[in-house]
DNA sequence: GTCTATACGGGGATAGAC
DNA sequence: GTCTATCCCCGTATAGAC
């Protein structure tokens, strides 16, 4: 697809953006800061993309709907219940993992929503995700799995919450987990995920039946 | 203590600051907009405050720093761990409901952590908060009315963490739920609050024992 | 303590050469 | 497609009158 070298001006723009983005926020970071992280002429960033704004918007797209549409995928494609909502948290810290700004892009993007004339488009995905774990709960709920005097929507924001706000809460957790500020290692990131998907599962079995 | 005015001009601005810092972030928001909103000169912030981001820090300081000391403050004085998790959730949504702009500063403050030179005050009082509910959980691990098979700094994330993201996430929710943009009423946000309670301490709490 | 006027710098964006 | 030069606006901050 690029016509030139092995990774596109536009790519490299993307990349330097999507840090500096996730970093500083989309008012604190300037053009020229992204063409220098870029090693590129600054100017091109409006021949490419038009405006800050846009350039703001195609980083989104390209970082953080591919973490929601994954999420989504998995729920749709795990047969019990219990194991699909291991396996989403399991994806999301992989995928923050993989992605290290994606976190902080959503949570900014959430949080600056009603301050930008942004379009919702990441929340109603985001809501979609929501319905669909609140299906797979349901579903368990119907099975006897889990158990049936939990509100599924209410159960669902405790699941999601999770991983994100664990990603988000790095440099403080580092600190409790008394890292410094350096933060977490993907291994204790992992570990977490393992432990994040057995607190969901259970606060929703039943006494009886074991996990 | 005020001078003249039932409101002195110091918390009129502390205020319009306030909201203005939570919906846009510092960077975003101007002096101008502040005083404005304040219906004070904004020469007058120069005044009392010195610069914009010593204005930001007396915010935060004002607004943030409480919410976390009253969370302490639970975990020390409530005896059963089950019911200190409880009550610091409670006291945790009680807390966004009645200073809405302190959940938004909180978590702006964490992520912007490493692009500012902030002094790391909230962080370090944050990770104080998880070692004391972590203190709570070992205590009832010991006592044998929570598993031990929990890593307690794990479950003290997760603990944590429904509150928060709850309130962060109300856009999302708010459409999740089927309220459009709006959001969450004040008797939804008490509801959560208690099914996340009750979700924490059912993943803590032994497959043999009643909650 | 409060207001007006203004200096100063930096940021977004464009024109136009190559 | 890429680069240089530059315009214009607006934000922070200060000086100094009242």
């Amino acid at each position: 697809m690029a016509t030139t070298s092995a990774v596109s001006a536009q790519d490299q723009i993307l990349d330097a953006a999507e840090a500096l983005f996730a970093r500083q926020g989309l008012s604190r970071t300037t053009i020229k800061e992204i063409g220098a992280a870029a090693g590129q002429n600054p100017a091109l960033l409006y021949y490419y993309f038009g405006n800050k704004e846009a350039l703001y918007r195609a980083v989104l797209e390209r970082t953080v709907a591919p973490l929601i549409e994954r999420g989504a995928d998995i729920l749709a494609h795990v047969a019990s219940p219990a194991d699909a909502i291991r396996a989403l948290i399991g994806a999301q810290i992989e995928f923050f993992l993989a992605h290290p700004n994606a976190p902080k892009l959503f949570i900014r993007e959430m949080i600056d929503h009603d301050a930008r004339r942004a379009e919702a488009v990441i929340l109603t995905v985001a809501a979609e995700l929501f319905t669909r774990l609140r299906n797979v709960i349901e579903h368990g709920q119907r099975e006897g799995i889990f158990r049936r005097d939990v509100e599924s929507r209410f159960a669902a924001v405790s699941t999601i919450s999770q991983a994100i706000y664990f990603a988000i809460a790095r440099p403080a957790v580092g600190i409790f987990f008394g890292l410094g500020t350096a933060g977490v290692t993907d291994q204790t990131a992992r570990e977490f995920a393992r432990h994040a998907g057995e607190f969901a599962v259970r606060a929703l079995s039943p006494l009886e039946t074991a996990a």
